[in-house]
DNA sequence: CGGTGATATGAGTGGACCTCATGTTAAGCC
DNA sequence: GGCTTAACATGAGGTCCACTCATATCACCG
């Protein structure tokens, strides 16, 4: 499984007591979220709400955006441990079932786990920082593409699962498929705070229609 | 035509210099987006740039949501213009003509218009403002939405042009088709700084294979 | 137990956003 | 034209936030 720590964090913890801190920074991120929006975080808040002197923050994340980054690392962890557990217990006959029960997982999540409503894990928020387009120095995008490991994650599990034909064609598909999800999806919620039935069930729709077309074999 | 002080402005410039202040203030705003991104963006920047003074800045855009989410409206103004503009001239047999139009019009205005790349009609960054699942008194998510627009500007020209059946869920079908169509366009910009190719045609597929299935006829 | 490097802390610095008291212009009226 | 009144313009300054860094504390080991 990968590490919030991926990138994300100046310095890794080491002792237990700095994981635990880390964690329950974390965890008031994700709860501040849902209270006061993303551009009334502050960082001030996260560290007294943890429990945690600011300078200590500040020793393990570069900055506000990097604390949601590491958040949104986190959340893409536990999306891919609860859809691995999933696909693995439920028998899978093809790969609709594996795009369903995706999209009913997402579902979950944006419902119960805390922060998740505001910052799931795809492209993270205004974009990442600093001029866009002229250095190519960028070397922290990592969490820029946090819907690639999705797509990458997913197609090891079905190919596992039901032996789909590689290649870099589906590899884009999935990406695609991913990308596009997550938009309507998110609109689900914008929308209407437990996501309108509708546009989910337009979510599937969409997907398969479009993954059709790359699976031609069922 | 939408006009960009819908909901976004504190005050309506009336006089012809105040127009012309808004309108470089905003031309300002999109050069700088361009140049040092949306976090580096600052509002003392954007008005010294523009030659106004910070105070009259303030006595137009609410803050720095206000301002880019004005930008956001003009260029909706924009791209509909233009795509209206190619709608009309160009003649179109079915509605994936007009699917290929819209995604053409999007892609040569990522690559020309200043500041689109970085904010082009969407989501409006990192949720309006506020606490968002509180209060339902949100009277300006105007701009949370302009997706909604463009669908139901798409929806009024393809009937127009070539009669295809209305309805609720033609509706929702639209907007769910820019919603996507906007996510996978952005990836490729992001991955590709003119647009990766192959993600564009791949848009072109996603759309084409959902809205085949809402609209059977053809 | 002294030395040495890692870790912890929070007052302080710079800077961004936004206001508001004051100055300036325009408009109506006799 | 003079006078009154209201709309508009301005930028110094208040407030708050992100982030630093000098100092303190701890962990480990010879």
């Amino acid at each position: 499984m990968t590490n919030v720590s991926a990138g994300t964090l100046r310095r890794r913890p080491a002792q237990r007591r700095s994981v635990e801190r880390v964690e329950r920074m974390l965890d008031e991120c994700a709860r501040l979220l849902d209270e006061v929006g993303y551009e009334a975080l502050t960082t001030k808040e996260v560290a007294r709400s943890a429990g945690v002197p600011i300078g200590t923050f500040y020793q393990f994340f570069p900055d506000k955006q990097g604390l949601v980054r590491a958040l949104a690392l986190r959340n893409l962890d536990a999306f891919l441990a609860r859809l691995t557990a999933r696909l693995g217990s439920a028998g899978i006959s093809d790969w609709t079932d594996a795009v369903d029960l995706a999209v009913d997982e997402f579902v979950a999540m944006k419902r119960t786990t805390p922060g998740f409503a505001i910052v799931d894990f795809g492209e993270v928020l205004p974009t990442p920082e600093g001029p866009p387009l002229k250095g190519t120095n960028r070397l922290l995008d990592a969490a820029l593409e946090n819907n690639v490991i999705v797509a990458d994650r997913l197609r090891a599990l079905t190919i596992d699962l039901l032996g789909a034909p590689t290649g870099p064609g589906l590899d884009r598909a999935l990406i695609v498929a991913v990308e596009a999800a997550d938009a309507v999806l998110k609109l689900a919620f914008r929308t209407h705070p437990d996501g309108d039935p509708d546009l989910i069930a337009e979510c599937r729709r969409l997907i398969r229609a479009y993954l059709a077309d790359h699976l031609p074999e069922l």
